[in-house]
DNA sequence: TGCACCTATTCAACTCGTTGACTACACGAG
DNA sequence: CTCGTGTAGTCAACGAGTTGAATAGGTGCA
């Protein structure tokens, strides 16, 4: 019940298709929840069943119809139901890159290291993609001013959230970085 | 086969219980990748049996028995295969706070500050422990120092980014409980 | 004395999530 | 004209991960 949430918080930025969905949604909440399309699919099937979405045929010349999705009344109170539950615990967070450094001492530390760079490369891109997206919201204004407007501020503030963690990324890898190559050095050198 | 890396990646530190490693084990691996007690035994007995590791029943006086388990010398090349495997897709991170910031003009505003709350709470909580791990590993050195010296560092740098991590959390969720509290007095006041 | 909780493991049943292929049409490059 | 790519969706099958409970002794507290 967890993907649905996600799903739900995706179509509050208005209708979308299943393939929509899959491909992340503008990268909206794509960023911290992303799942499979067969699983959004079969997911969106029984949030229709459940009467939380209702789906619109969009007939479409030159390609296959599709299906776009958007929240019901019922579908609007199950968020508002959702947010006001009590949190549950506290994100297992499950980074392959972590283990492989852990495990670092005993494995191919110049293997840890390019998987590190390589994370950084696209920490950097994804941090692009926000920088543009952050660019959209404000619109020239200032954060101030964004936050004292009448929009949404949910999705500022996740997007503000992985920017940091994509930052941070950046910091930590580079540190990772040199103190590795500075291991590797001590093994060869000495 | 995500599970048994992460696994393994605990077995560095030493041979381990299942239960052991349901815990968390020392908060080492487990904050980067933990699974149910379940999952642990299932895999465990897996391991075991593609020779990985190796069980040693310790008789226990007023406790159940248990089976601690260590890497065999194919377990140790396992891990090093591992590292040195090209990195997958860039770890989805999936957060239900993130969901529920995302979808909060839509909830219930106050509901959602206290998540964030509860979510401050232990991120301090989780700080601290990282602080007191990071000061028995230091053992009175500076970084360098340790670096330096002949240990592992996997866990210290994983350690680490943990702790930037948990920093992050903290920074963040001050900044957006403000906002939130701002948007709430829109509301209400005008 | 009883209740609740800790160690240590296991069983059963389930849902979630991933992989790979497959249909079908359209567009552009070579 | 075919090859690759993008849109839009579906099916089958499997592996990963979750939930709930049972067992069985020991510890702490009130």
């Amino acid at each position: 019940m967890a993907l649905r949430n996600a799903v739900m918080a995706a179509l509050l930025e208005g209708e979308a298709s299943g393939y929509d969905l899959a491909k992340g949604f503008d990268a909206s909440v794509a960023n911290f929840w992303m799942a499979t399309p067969q699983q959004l699919y079969r997911e969106l099937e029984r949030m229709e069943g459940d009467g939380l979405i209702t789906a619109r045929v969009v007939e479409q010349e030159r390609r296959p119809n599709k299906r776009l999705f958007s929240l019901t009344a019922a579908g609007l109170e199950a968020v508002r139901a959702y947010t006001a539950e009590p949190p549950g615990k506290p994100t297992a967070i499950r980074d392959e890159l972590m283990v492989k450094v852990q495990s670092v001492d005993a494995g191919d530390i110049e293997a840890v290291r390019s998987a590190i760079a390589e994370r950084m490369e696209w920490a950097t891109a994804k941090l692009a993609r926000y920088t543009r997206l952050q660019q959209r919201l404000l619109d020239g204004r200032t954060e101030d001013e964004y936050f004292a407007g009448g929009e949404r501020i949910g999705p500022y503030l996740t997007l503000l959230r992985g920017m940091a963690f994509e930052r941070d990324n950046l910091h930590w890898s580079e540190m990772a970085l040199n103190r590795l190559e500075q291991r590797a050095a001590a093994f060869s050198g000495g």
